[in-house]
DNA sequence: GGGAAAAATTGATGTAGATTAAGCGTGCAC
DNA sequence: GTGCACGCTTAATCTACATCAATTTTTCCC
């Protein structure tokens, strides 16, 4: 069950078998069941997770009252609702198992403990936001100069399986377009381009 | 000079005279003149930048060969190619002074020695980075969810004193629309709306 | 396994914003 | 001061994508 966090604590830091017990200590495992929410809009957000299995989807709801995806996450992915779970103010976002999913979840509590006890730590969040802002940062700059089909290809290159996984509406809501054309663009490019 | 970047870092964290006595030696003062660029797309970025006064903008030219912004950085913003910077591997974007700009600036090498040296650092930046990340996925998320007058609305209602020393060839290009659509919308919603 | 509900597809029409092109104002180099 | 490049505006046309509505396909529940 640890080892996949373990592994990507590595990625940037190198914990001893101390330090990682420590970090261990302080996870709760828990598992959500297909639709089940893991943080509602309005409420303060209580916990960082780590996707140990399954499919996670971050959306808000707009003005207009449409639900739009942020962000997809998969086995290995950290998420959260960073500004509520940062600030302790409610949020604006809610998070919903897309499939039964097993998490490790770090209350914001046990985590500010973390920082102190293992410093090392401050370092692995400070890469882990860096990595996210770029990631973002990108996707701000596709919105503003590709097509839709476009940001749907590179979508598909980048998360393959996604496809599979995640249901065409909820990919059109992450691409910022209708499932109607979503669907129109797929039937397109088989025979064009 | 430098009570602003004192005052910058004390949003977060605090150092004392010494600490900051050690950080202040890893800066370099510099200016460059209205125009000029402070990063080339293709080499890699030395520095991280906190601007003292003026105005930058970072960009990147797309596919169809258009340069589009990313980010205007104003007096006590923190801006670089973080992606270039971190991994010190060539960039895709250009930082370019749109006034005369002052800035302390901090090398690759100076940042990893700080960071040993002053770990406290290592929370500012993280929090810096969550920040950073959070502002990213809002304006994600109004590029989905909003019309182009709206997201001009909100950006003239956040950066109320831009509108005055940007561009507006420049705020369209941020926004993701042509300079004609936003001379269009600006003389609309003065009768209208 | 049959039936309801949700998801995906298809078609007709509407619209936000792009593109192209022309004219106008303004800062700045000589 | 004058010329000229460049940014801003206005107008006509075009297109990527939305909206609305109907049909088919898939999912899921007892």
């Amino acid at each position: 069950m640890y080892e996949r966090i373990k592994a990507n604590l590595n990625r940037h830091i190198k914990l001893d078998d101390e330090e990682f017990d420590v970090f261990r200590k302080k996870l709760v495992a828990e598992t959500y069941k297909k639709d089940s929410h893991l943080i509602q809009s309005g409420q303060i957000c209580k916990y960082t997770y780590f996707v140990h299995s399954g499919l996670l989807r971050l959306y808000d709801i707009n003005e207009k009252g449409l639900e739009k995806n942020t962000l997809f996450a998969v086995e290995e992915w950290w998420v959260s609702d960073l500004y509520s779970f940062h600030s302790q103010k409610p949020g604006n976002y809610f998070l919903q198992a897309l499939d039964d999913t097993e998490v490790l979840q770090l209350s914001k509590h046990a985590m500010e403990n973390l920082l102190l006890e293992i410093p090392k730590l401050e370092r692995f969040f400070r890469i882990l936001h860096i990595n996210a802002f770029i990631a973002q940062q990108e996707r701000v700059m596709h919105m503003i100069s590709k097509t839709a089909e476009e940001r749907y290809r590179d979508f598909i290159r980048k998360y393959p399986d996604a496809e599979l996984r995640i249901p065409q509406k909820q990919i059109a809501s992450y691409l910022g377009i209708t499932p109607e054309f979503l669907s129109r663009m797929k039937a397109g490019f088989k025979h064009g381009a």
